[in-house]
DNA sequence: CTAAACTTTTGACAAATGTCAAAAAATGAA
DNA sequence: TTCATTTTTTGACATTTGTCAAAAGTTTAG
């Protein structure tokens, strides 16, 4: 594993690419030459809707959430993530077009940057690269249509359990407010079910 | 526009894929060659739950649904795909494990059907191909994210009125049964909202 | 350490949606 | 075309979830 002492503030990021499809040294080292790590405190916006969205981040540490306003300018949370996660607005880094979400950290974080046109450069000069690409974007669909399941399949009480389940951690690194938007319920309705639990 | 001759029934998959990115003659032909096209009748179930997925299939002409069952056995539809979509299965195709989901025609439909191993040949033997995959993937999940967006944040009506708007045809194609557990309401809910509106 | 800011809980009530059962309407296979 | 099957609608009522307002609790920055 040279990786973990050539590039330690890069190992966990190269290790989720590495354990999709094996990466070259080549490739390996351009996205380290070709990233940026920055820190950053909480609640810091990292994409504001509107904005087109040039940046994609790899969390070393911390905790960030996707959200939106709905017509009446309340917030809904449609995303968590915590380490060793991507940090994304998918819509608009794909398409390129102004975003509908936020991107904000909700604790101190460390991230690692990859801006947009680096990205598309490396899946030009690495095709391999594109593999884990797509392997990324088929795990977070999975993710995202499990979620698209729950809320049509589940009460709200079903869906608070089974984000426990999967997830126990997440209920004591987040507001409950953030958790009961994510689940499309009022934080009053998340309180009581939490209360009968 | 060679292959609208030389692959009349490919014509609309290649005209997809190139769109995305032009595809070189050989992967072209590859593609034609490594398919096959089937025809079946409505309501005919091309994958159970408890199987893995082994193919997709690309909708020439005809309809179909993903649906699984909730705990008490109801059925919940979760997604819709007509012609020039891909009907999949997306987890198992893709993680190789058992099925939760049925796929079902809900039309007599003419599809083509390219299995699992042939396709990861495809990926390995044509780079550029995983760039088709990438980007079919992102489409896909966008569209997967706005649905999940749409069920935590709109009320039923908003959901149908949404629906309706983006995909007008779809309610004439589809039994209001399928559409309401789409939405995620009772059948009886969607059958007063469209008395309303 | 403390005040201000934010988050969670509680109560009372309103609105949305679900459930069950039956009737009406539409569809499709013989 | 006709009858059996499937789909949609309707009514009555139950349950879930939302809303508003206020109180209680917790966290954070100075």
């Amino acid at each position: 594993m040279p990786n973990e002492n050539l590039y330690p503030l890069h190992q966990n990021l190269l290790k989720v690419c590495n354990a999709i499809q094996p990466l070259s040294d080549a490739l390996q080292k351009a996205i380290v030459a070709q990233t940026k790590v920055i820190q950053v405190k909480r609640k810091t916006r990292l994409l504001n809707a509107g904005e087109t969205s040039d940046a994609i981040y790899f969390i070393i540490s911390g905790a960030a959430r996707v959200y939106y306003l709905d017509k009446e300018g309340v917030e809904t949370t449609s995303w968590f993530l915590f380490e060793n996660e991507f940090l994304i607005s998918v819509y608009s880094f794909f398409t390129g077009e102004p975003s509908f979400e936020y991107l904000e950290t909700i604790e101190d974080c460390t991230l690692i940057m990859l801006n947009r046109g680096t990205l598309n450069e490396l899946y030009l000069q690495y095709l391999e690269f594109n593999v884990i690409g797509r392997k990324l974007t088929e795990y977070y669909y999975i993710r995202n249509e499990k979620q698209a399941n729950d809320l049509r399949m589940l009460t709200a009480k079903q869906r608070y359990q089974a984000l426990f389940t999967s997830n126990p951690k997440l209920i004591n690194r987040v507001s409950l407010g953030y958790i009961a938007s994510y689940l499309g319920i009022s934080q009053e309705t998340l309180s009581r079910i939490r209360k009968q639990i």
